[in-house]
DNA sequence: AAATATAGCAAAATCGATTAACTAAACTAA
DNA sequence: TTAGTTTAGTTAATCGATTTTGCTATATTT
């Protein structure tokens, strides 16, 4: 009694028709193809008992299209990109497509890898969170008229629809309010980066610095997996200098560097203050709770796939790259940037 | 000059020789089918410059393997879920496997759909979260000759492979913990869920609980998306009554029913201990760090893949299900099950 | 009444691979 | 010498759809 799979020949076999007259019903061109109505509803009640789906690779190796939507962050287990391929996750299934992701870990050669396995396998359209070094694959699908978004970071050199968050603006807002505050030694720990969204942290940070007339204290870390390869250059630079606050250029770098305040005994923020990049639900619960540049995950994610489903509904040639701009907020939580006895440092 | 994509008729042609004789050469049987040395290497010469790729719709339309591996999570962007797929998805990677995933939210309905449409998308297997409910679609999988692989939970009534924690003993030992240091009204706040992980989480309490003579106190809340709606059922149980411990039985109960204990302005642990289940990076950074039940990601995560692609490399009728119960670790972080004062109250 | 249009569907090509079945030429064995 | 085997490939069927082209019968126009 096994059930084999059906296949239009089999319902055109059955009905005593032949498959294009299935295929035109099954596709909404009956109308055009003048069809007529009984036959149409004869063949769609069948369809419908027999529970007959059309093999989606037939379709998409006729057609060209695979209704996948590829997916590229840097980390899926990094909580902003997680957040962010959820929302996306859900728009696209919502509209007929699939996610395939992967983690780039940042990594070009890896990227490329993924980005030429991801055209292989004709993916209709490219989300792409890129590392430094793919600038000429972007531009090679691209100019291939495949639809791409980048997001989180892109590239000056190559025109792309991409949605980015104003870093610069959201650090030195940052840096600002410490300036503000009366902290005078204000250090900034981020990984080393070429990336867009990374400079644009450090631009701000040092802007901020420099009208107020402070000496900027940076700190790069090389980006790695391991928390302990983290955590260990961190800890050697708060070592050698005392801060009276730390902006921290990243999610993960801000987690690490807590870990390496907690185990010094700095008590945040009487000893030191500390703001940190990308909200983190944990950041508001515990005392102190930790003040952060939030981004908005939420609308980053409905922009992106947004702009990309408009290009998967437009034809190649009328196409417009979106270059869109979001602003972060900067979620401030008392205890932890300024101390509590709620007057300046 | 628009670079047509090539297709192996266009090789053969180039060559002057048949598709056939490509095909078996790309497929390393040329030995087999006596393809003479030199041909083969005339062949994978050409094919390299001209740097073409077989299409791979047209390999799995013909072979009916795509080479795709369904995942299916209860929520991409819960921590938990997040890191197994980073691990999955690594390991998938290597073995010539993609990953398409999507977030199951323990909706069966939603569910049976997305079963429907990896089905439909001939994915070569299936790793799923599964919510209660969709027992006959798991089944149906496997009763089919598809590998599937159950994590997280599993269905008594399917004998399918898997691989889970032992939930009972993991609660059963961390409310344990809460007694052996003298705490005597330990509630329990889960998620209410016939989910086998959930069942043996209760079971693990209640059995605890039961030896040493204390009142169970259960609050099962409703599972959402929300964290309001989540905060607000934890609110009102602490409002009634008070408690010197509460095992949390989720990350995500954790994380809302610490907010929940913050905002009442109760300290961790003296007014109250706390362990939550499912451990997290910042449980550990934050004064209070958080006692949690640490669940082996990697390893869970490892297994399942591991057993997944074993069946993919087995013929259906040899095939044994596996089924893997792991152990989680209670990770003791004094400050937040025992006072300060380290002794017992 | 012949020419044209339209309705209603079907045949066959096509997408790009894999694979079972076949063949021509060279070689081997009886 | 002749049948059988091996070598080195080729031909054609197939996977399951979509789509271009085609065909017939009836209706309408000229």
């Amino acid at each position: 009694m096994i059930k084999k799979k059906l296949s239009i020949v089999d319902i055109a076999n059955e009905l005593n028709i032949s498959k294009t007259t299935v295929s035109f019903i099954l596709n909404g061109r009956a109308k055009e193809k003048r069809i007529s109505e009984e036959l149409v509803e004869k063949v769609l009640k069948f369809v419908e008992e027999v529970g007959y789906k059309p093999n989606s690779l037939a379709k998409s190796l006729r057609t060209g299209k695979s209704n996948i939507i590829g997916l590229m962050v840097e980390n899926i287990s990094d909580h902003f990109f997680a957040n962010i391929a959820r929302y996306i996750e859900d728009r696209a299934y919502k509209n007929g497509y699939k996610i395939i992701y992967c983690s780039t870990d940042n990594d070009a050669a890896k990227t490329k890898d993924l980005i030429a396995m991801f055209r292989d396998r004709h993916v209709d359209g490219y989300i792409i969170a890129p590392p430094v070094g793919v600038e000429e694959d972007i531009a090679s699908l691209i100019k291939d008229d495949l639809p791409v978004v980048l997001f989180d970071r892109f590239f000056p050199s190559v025109d792309s629809s991409y949605v980015v968050i104003d870093n610069l603006q959201a650090t030195y807002n940052a840096t600002k309010y410490f300036v503000d505050h009366g902290y005078k030694n204000i250090a900034f720990i981020t990984f080393a980066s070429h990336q867009t969204q990374m400079q644009a942290r450090l631009d701000g940070y040092n802007k901020a610095l420099k009208e107020s007339g402070l000496e900027p204290h940076v700190k790069e870390v090389i980006f790695n997996q391991e928390a302990k390869e983290i955590i260990k250059p961190i800890a050697e630079f708060l070592n050698n200098k005392q801060f009276d606050a730390i902006l921290f250029g990243t999610n993960r770098i801000g987690v690490c560097g807590l870990k390496v305040i907690s185990d010094k005994g700095l008590r945040v923020p009487n000893d030191v203050a500390v703001i940190s990049f990308d909200d983190y639900d944990v950041f508001e619960l515990y005392s102190p709770s930790i003040t952060a540049i939030a981004q908005p995950i939420e609308e980053i994610a409905d922009k992106v796939i947004t702009i990309l489903l408009n290009k998967l509904n437009t034809p190649a040639h009328s196409r417009k790259n979106e270059k869109v701009t979001l602003n972060a907020e900067l979620m401030i939580r008392k205890s932890s940037a300024v101390p509590d006895t709620s007057f300046a440092k």
